[in-house]
DNA sequence: TTCATTCACGGTAGCGCTACCATCGCGCCT
DNA sequence: AGGCGCGATGGTAGCGCTACCGTGAATGAA
């Protein structure tokens, strides 16, 4: 008697459906599913049985136009070819897991106009909540999420003014430290190589000068952003169709800027490299020139990435969190989400030294 | 006099509200957005004006809800943690760009049993279309798909009976010509490492030992298939929170590897490795004995990642085109859509055998 | 001129679900 | 006894959009 062949609509059984079959009324079969605990066990259980009988799902579109709000969690990262944000996403799916929380993806490919862009189309989806890589959005962007009326969580740094609650680590701290350490070790000519600088790899460098500025060392060469033409140079497998900001993080970038740190500093005693790809392409340019590591040149990276720990010699890293700062970030959403959010509005994960083969020519660091 | 002060819903001006704004009727603005053909330049000017007063986004759930067709993209891929998945994924980004496409993605977690799950879920969103990794599903998954009723795309692997419509390329033939190439340098007792066993890596090994059997040689030893409990072991790292899986691609267990089957089979002249990270590790294994490569030993790797040409002395790998796999399913999706597609049931992108220092130790291979 | 055909556009009726309000018992208070 | 609060349930009316069909005008053929 019921649905007798709908002339529109897909053959998939409704919660109408579902009521009949257990006798109920739609809109108790609804409760049933999103807040059990309204629905009396007799009834639940009689609905529970017709559910499984049907196969039924509930259509998420419908819902979400009848209660104007979504279970989207919109993730914003800059990137999908840096482990460093998979390993973010990694965390935010499995945290998402199980879930009723749906994530929809952006890749800003680094590009604030482009975040903005992504941005304003999710914010118009009320989703439930937001995550965005970093804490230096436009004005716009920031705007975007502060009037977004859901919960917003930035990740991968830090800052003292988020716009709800940030969760990440310290660049510059981070590079200090990384610094400090090359310093214990008793190198002097330490250059800072990156291939393209984002807010955060600046403040990795900051934090780096700062180390020397303390220890009344100075910067024996920069060899930091190439230029755009560089970069499009160096990537000419255009066949694999990688784009141009990949570049910034390819070991054979790493190879070409420490033979150029090597020209403008001679004397050069140690590279820092804004991430382990140019880290571990320094080490073979040591190889390749039968320079010593650790002796005569020391090299560190910054992410530490599966690779760092198994290369002769291991590569020293700075360790950072990003699958626990994804699942983190989705775990904090959830609290804000049922209002039983207790943490502080800034969490710094913090970050570890590993110091290995690489830059310990003295043994371990003093105390 | 419309909509004053609605009780419910968000404030977002409605297709209505531009309707009236235009003065025209709603249906009418709703053809002008979708299928501008159908109206009147006219009335398509006011429109579009209105439009943009009132900034006006349709909203996508009354759209799904009333047309029970999604712009939703589904896309299956086994891991977030291998580049190889991630370059895919941008490409497939990349390809939706512009398009009213929207990417749902799926982590299957190398896990066919989840894969039918997040199938069946997405299965029942009647996705616009579905892009699945690898040819391999369970047969509930076959059958999900064949009655999908959407454009469904296979990739990273061919079959000759695809679902639809598979894009990818011969795992078997890959591996087969990488070890053909090993022989042509000269190496009589090559190993195949490998730490776990996809279908997709089984037809790697097969083509490898198409090839040995071929030329008359056989496999010097067996070092697949580490146990669960030596791969749980290896990740040790658990606060990086990767997951055991993970570690069949990690540099360190190629250098386990390789260990052991240099003890398996002292005679050993070349490894040929199931991925890149496991043939850089065999590299640095190899400097830390002291092996030379590719005189002692020659490596190869598979996939061509972007540290393999920066490697000293650089790594022979087999370039497998996965960005332009991603793209291609999209492309072909769209064309599928809009009832296009020309292409054949069965694209094979092919395979490069990059030959470097590595592996040569003979010079380029005759032709 | 007349009628069929096409085209541009609009009205109506849902798509499947949930917000809001009403209802109906039931126990407890005064 | 009557009133009141409360918990469980149901009916109704949309959420914003589009499928379906209908209208009226313009066009072309007879």
């Amino acid at each position: 008697m019921r649905r007798p062949r709908k002339s529109r609509g897909d053959g998939r059984p409704t919660i109408a459906d579902v009521a009949a079959r257990a006798g109920v009324g739609a809109i108790t079969v609804s409760r049933a599913l999103r807040n059990p605990a309204q629905v009396s066990a007799t009834l639940r259980a009689l609905i529970d049985e017709a559910v499984r009988e049907l196969n039924y799902v509930p259509d998420l579109h419908a819902r979400a136009l009848a209660s104007t709000r979504t279970d989207v969690l919109a993730v914003l990262v800059p990137s999908l070819s840096h482990t460093v944000f998979t390993d973010v996403l990694r965390g935010i799916y499995d945290g998402v897991d199980g879930t009723k929380l749906h994530v929809q993806l952006g890749n800003t490919r680094f590009d604030p106009q482009e975040e903005e862009r992504l941005l304003a189309g999710f914010v118009r989806q009320k989703p439930s909540a937001i995550i965005v890589s970093g804490v230096d959005q436009t004005p716009a962007s920031r705007r975007m999420l502060e009037e977004a009326g859901c919960p917003v969580v930035q990740i991968m740094d830090v800052t003292d003014d988020p716009i709800q609650v940030v969760i990440g680590f310290r660049h510059r701290e981070a590079g200090r430290r990384m610094t400090e350490h090359l310093i214990q070790q008793g190198y002097r000519s330490i250059a800072f190589i990156s291939g393209w600088m984002s807010g955060r790899s600046l403040e990795r460098l900051y934090g780096y000068q700062e180390a020397l500025a303390a220890a009344g060392l100075s910067e024996p060469c920069k060899v930091h952003s190439l230029s755009k033409d560089e970069l499009t140079a160096l990537a000419s497998r255009a066949d694999s169709g990688v784009p141009p900001f990949l570049e910034f993080s390819r070991p054979s970038l790493g190879r070409e800027m420490f033979r150029r740190a090597k020209e403008l500093a001679p004397g050069l005693d140690a590279v820092f490299c804004n991430n382990d790809s140019l880290a571990l392409g320094v080490l073979f340019e040591c190889h390749a020139q039968g320079i010593r590591v650790p002796e005569d040149i020391g090299i560190a990276g910054f992410n530490d990435l599966d690779f760092m720990d198994a290369c002769y010699p291991s590569l020293s890293s700075v360790r950072t969190h990003r699958y626990r700062n994804g699942y983190a970030a989705v775990t904090a959403v959830r609290q804000m989400l049922q209002g039983s959010y207790e943490g502080p509005r800034v969490v710094d994960l913090g970050v570890e030294v590993m110091a290995r083969q690489s830059t310990l020519r003295r043994g371990p660091d003093r105390a």
